[in-house]
DNA sequence: TCGTGCTGTTCCGTGACATGGAACGAACTT
DNA sequence: AAGTTCGTTCCATGTCACGGAACAGCACGA
């Protein structure tokens, strides 16, 4: 018995095995895996041999990497799938507006995960990804979900702030002030506090009376002219809410 | 025993469950998921639940949904990632100068599998989807992926060639044709193939020698204009081929 | 107020099958 | 040649996934 605390099933072992792909990507092989995820090198083969199987894993010569299949599905998730669809021509607006990079996120838990994600030829050096995910508390889309959260899903003053640079606001009443202020403006910004060097200005957006997503352009630190920017950031967010309420919002 | 051929063992029936959200995304309730996977309620119910833990389905009062994790992982297969990240700013670029549907896509068996599709408000009704399929003979991304394919893994004559619409191209000997024409111009076309009304321009981006991937512009039939669109795709497939040469290939 | 049909859920005995240790072959370093 | 470390195959063991049956909640209509 591996003193794994809970062995789980064979689902999760699957789980495991794909999930070892989390930190950037690329191609494992059979002993990275096993020594990643704790199984045995039998189980492992057996499982990734099974996944590769099912397209969920590749094969490539000695390395495997995640398979098409997940890609497919992933593209099915259907929230993302019909919040994209209608979002990016609106991104796209606002791309071409300030030639900055855009980004387009929803919530998750206490992360802001990207869904969208465009940028021209000179990409910051960014955290963000699309697919990724970053602290609320952290990023401007982050702080423009959080200010319009109306259930208190919220209990900020439990948690422990993140700090992914030295400006990072840790402090909960700090946020909570920084977030009073975005529910007045309905803009939300951020400093340099998810990379440095780099600032966002954001705009929550709306289906019905809810907050579903936000859209933010961020900017290198010393180009930060938020007066610029805010007018494009929140046409944006106002026209992509009017389309969602208009549109066919299945659930 | 259910008389399902091959059992087969729990990951399978996980990716049944999974597969079952293949025709148009939505949620399913248990008892569809149960129809459609041939799996007895219980199994069904308990692996679901399953996948529910593990983040792969969501579970919303009576309905289960594609979860959060699919997108993420599925955001981080590997190629993709890359190829997105690299090709977008000369999709953007495209899109800016032709003002029209742009597609990038990677070929996948005898399907191009769709990574990028970028648009404006006017868009297009496509059977083109992000993460979705479509068979190589009818797109120009296809003939453009298939026009250059090195190795002989175009079996086109054993195959049956599908049809999307009356234009679609079912003779083996006209495809072969159509190919060697794309070989000498270096682009790929389309019209009316896939979707009636939708012409589309193709060209395909090389990493060194071997095709990776393609790209295309698609415009309403009316409005097709090769001769006006040609410049533009060729450029773009042409930096993004110098880009992925020049760039940190890291595989 | 009962039926009747549909849901989603729990329980449990059984046996198929996932498991990990051991052994093998290959490639590569010492 | 002896030592790695890798991927792969084999096999006896016992766990755990299985599906039938029973239960529970709900919306019907009689």
């Amino acid at each position: 018995m591996s003193r794994n605390s809970t062995t789980g099933n064979m689902l999760d072992k699957a789980a495991l095995i794909l999930d070892a792909y989390h930190p950037s990507g690329g191609e494992l092989r059979l002993s990275e895996l096993v020594a990643r995820t704790g199984l045995s090198k039998t189980t492992a083969f057996r499982l990734a041999g099974n996944l590769v199987r099912l397209g969920f894993l590749e094969h490539a010569g000695e390395h495997y990497r995640l398979g098409n299949h997940l890609f497919e599905l992933g593209s099915l998730v259907s929230r993302r799938l019909d919040l994209r669809e209608t979002a990016l021509p609106f991104l796209q607006d606002l791309y071409e507006s300030t030639r900055q990079t855009v980004h387009f996120g929803v919530r998750d838990g206490f992360d802001v995960v990207y869904v969208e994600r465009i940028h021209g030829h000179d990409s910051l050096a960014l955290p963000s990804r699309i697919g990724g995910r970053l602290p609320l508390s952290c990023t401007a889309i982050g702080k423009a979900l959080l200010a319009f959260c109306k259930e208190e899903t919220c209990d900020l003053d439990t948690r422990e702030l993140p700090r992914l640079t030295p400006y990072s606001i840790t402090d909960p009443v700090a946020l909570r002030t920084a977030l009073e202020q975005v529910q007045v403006s309905g803009l939300a910004y951020e400093e340099q506090e998810a990379a440095v060097g780099v600032s966002c200005i954001a705009a929550p957006v709306f289906a019905g009376a809810t907050v579903v997503a936000a859209l933010s352009v961020a900017v290198r630190q010393q180009q930060f002219r938020p007066a610029h920017l805010a007018p494009a950031v929140r046409t944006a967010a106002l026209g992509l809410s009017r389309a969602l309420r208009n549109g066919v919002t299945s659930a």
